[in-house]
DNA sequence: AATTCATTGCGTTAGACTGACACAATCTAA
DNA sequence: TTAGATTGTGTCAGTCTAACGCAATGAATT
């Protein structure tokens, strides 16, 4: 490998083509979340550059809608259509970028970026989260970019992570913590089928404590969102549980009315 | 009057510095919420070129943060400081603002606002609620910009309302109702001490549906969040209330871990 | 000064929900 | 066949909720 490796497509785009192309100063941040072995991760990048890990993020087109944005970023990023986001924090301090990276990027190839260019004017992030089924992600994985890795939550907080990434994946898991307590929340996460002890592992995953079984399974049925299925999951050395899929018209309804109401 | 009159120095302003000033592209929208003769109100100001309502907004210095640019806007539009910001959304439509309401403004005033201008970009709008204590304010209401008015939230469902503020008004009084189910509301809407049938009918206001008065007392005792002082508010052709005060310390533990944890 | 009337303070009750726990059924591995 | 872990179903006491009763209060009326 030579000192300067030639500039990658991708980034020599955003370079000579970002300023037309894109909204100026406004990028788009996503906290994909999947679940997978009782465990809850996210989809980071490593930016090999910088030794660090960084969110899956991605600037927005002159005409294109925020949100939209956001589905086709995920949409690259994943390949999955069928996605749960929610727009959850805005984050616009002054100094949350240090565009000095941006610069050493650029220079790591012999490119040099000019003074007031786009890319290194200050950027305001639009924080989304993302609930992805992991199992339908994981095929494409390998076959897609191997810089992508999947990290569990706990993992997370010994990384090295870039910017203020690492509030931002902070501020992502309150507010999921948050919808937990009234909206209904598993359908992009689980596959379709799914037994009722994986949908706990699920919430206590996200919740960061115990709950009680027989409990836990009585105010899940209560919602009135699950259809058991006349099947069970056999393989585990102990009696097979039945799988449940989600009754996706009730779901929808949860989702949008919420799970209680209270006042 | 002539025709074409001076044109405000505020609008100068934007016209000749907004681009060196501001970042590009971002703008905030705040819906101020106060409450007033058993009404829920909105803060709008007359824009008086379009004959149109807007929300107070403004823009971002360069290097603000976002958040304190919300503040900033409010204390510019209200004087008051000890007031409840939330920002709840981002309104990210490529054509949610139609620019040629500017060019005609200017015009108005003879100038002409170059074709590529700042301010005739498409804006990204980050959306912010706002509470305040109306009692509070409404002094100074007179002393200031008399294009300011308070609306009822009913009438402003008649009202003609500029580009997507009536959406971004919709969106903010749902993410208001959300919040009541989870934390605590009042403190900045309410004058220190009030009463609790005064309580009540602001719940009752923002949900939008009568409440059982003894078993909205019952709970909202429940909170412990109310100091219950050993006056009562005389006046009244009927039994004096007595008066009550927000426990601060507790208010703000229940603000930041909500009010129930369900599970 | 007594009466009226809307409103407030305090209380009750039945039903629903919650947290903690018991026990039998079942599946695979030993 | 048995052991061990896990699941399906159920119980029970305590708590919370919705709906409603009734006496006390304060100003207006007579």
């Amino acid at each position: 490998m030579s000192k300067s490796p030639a500039l990658p497509a991708s980034l020599k785009q955003l370079l000579v083509k970002g300023n037309e192309l894109f909204l100026p100063g406004i990028s788009i941040d996503c906290v994909i979340f999947g679940f997978h072995e009782n465990t809850l991760k996210l989809l980071l990048l490593d930016s090999a550059k910088s030794n660090k890990w960084t969110l899956p993020g991605g600037f927005v087109l002159k005409s294109e809608d925020i949100n939209d944005a956001a589905y086709r970023v995920l949409l690259e990023r994943t390949g999955l259509k069928d996605i749960y986001l929610k727009q959850f924090d805005v984050f616009g301090q002054p100094n949350r970028i240090d565009v000095s990276a941006h610069k050493t990027t650029f220079e790591q190839y012999g490119s040099k970026i000019p003074k007031d260019h786009w890319l290194i004017q200050r950027f305001v992030s639009v924080g989304y989260f993302a609930l992805i089924d992991y199992t339908n992600y994981a095929i494409q994985n390998d076959t897609m970019n191997s810089a992508y890795a999947w990290k569990g939550i706990e993992q997370v907080k010994n990384l090295p992570i870039d910017h203020d990434h690492g509030t931002i994946i902070q501020k992502a898991l309150e507010s999921l913590r948050t919808q937990l307590a009234y909206l209904p929340i598993g359908k992009n996460l689980l596959p379709k089928k799914f037994t009722m002890p994986e949908l706990q592992k699920l919430y206590e995953t996200i919740l960061n404590k115990p709950l009680d079984r027989r409990n836990f399974q009585r105010k899940m049925l209560g919602f009135g969102i699950l259809n058991k299925l006349n099947e069970t999951r056999k393989g585990g050395a102990h009696k097979a549980p039945f799988l449940y899929t989600f009754n996706d018209k009730k779901y929808q309804k949860a989702l949008k009315e919420g799970l209680y109401g209270s006042w």
